[in-house]
DNA sequence: ATTAAATAGTTGCGTATGCAACAAATATTC
DNA sequence: GAATATTTGTTGCATACGCAACTATTTAAT
């Protein structure tokens, strides 16, 4: 088995995604990096940065960052909690809702290309086995508990 | 399905993947950007910037700073090809072959964590369908015949 | 109640990566 | 052979990402 295979796949899908939404996302001034964190607040609006890193899997500094971003460009409002005055409650904006479906339909173009010839139940393999090894990194990391299902 | 499931299993893996690359290369003044490029050196020895930029699917820029980055800590010459004086001719260097070994362990403890729990089959599937992905990427990308079997 | 430890977010710094522009060399066209 | 087009590698610029250090706030320990 050639060892490498797999990381240069996932390097160069990972990249081409990269290359592929700072095309497509660029008429709406939104680059590769804060594309994640948008989507996943559509689907979790309320909460803060610390969770939205969680979620997504990604170090605070750069979800700091990103957040940054989106609140510049007025695709989310951050408004201090309650609860705790070191914490933002991240909110998606109108302007964010209105582009909601454009960014839907680029991220399934962009899934159409991948999966392009597979059949279902290969799908559900590849998702599984990318999951598996997902998990695999995140347990030798000792990160916790997997709440993957959140969204 | 969850679409955005395989961009962040793929995200991760590449990320994390970096991060162990980066700490286990740290020792021989190596990163996680340069270690690709070196691993395929060992196995196309004599090949120049461009046909090893093609090999790993990475663009030329980047090929061409890790390639200084290797021939600055002596793991590679470079020598000017007599049958092109634009082109360079890339070789590992002993110091490069002294550490192979190393790094082959690292890569394969690495791959180890990612396919823990996986039989034989699902790590056929998980390498076969990722290498159909980066298929479909590159047909869309326009890029040229594949030569993927050559490493 | 006070002190110590942990947490949410920010910032500095460094690395990796891509695009675009460029110079030098080579290949192609006329 | 001359002009034009393409190729090989380099460099400037920009973005994304992680680590470490830090501040302010909250929680835990005493």
């Amino acid at each position: 088995m050639k060892k490498h295979r797999l990381g240069k796949d996932i390097s160069l899908i990972y990249r081409y995604s990269q290359i592929y939404f700072d095309a497509k996302l660029k008429k709406y001034n939104l680059g590769s990096g804060q594309y994640i964190f948008l989507m996943n607040l559509f689907l979790n609006n309320g909460i803060n940065q610390e969770q939205l890193a969680h979620i997504v899997r990604i170090n605070k500094a750069t979800t700091a960052r990103a957040v940054a971003n989106l609140e510049k460009e007025k695709y989310v409002t951050r408004k201090q909690s309650k609860r705790d005055r070191r914490s933002y409650e991240l909110h998606t904006t109108e302007k964010a809702n209105s582009i909601k479906s454009s960014l839907v339909k680029i991220m399934n173009a962009w899934n159409e290309i991948l999966l392009d010839g597979l059949n279902t139940e290969e799908k559900r393999m590849l998702l599984k086995l990318n999951d598996k090894v997902g998990s695999n990194i995140l347990r030798h990391s000792n990160k916790p508990g997997d709440d993957r299902n959140m969204q």
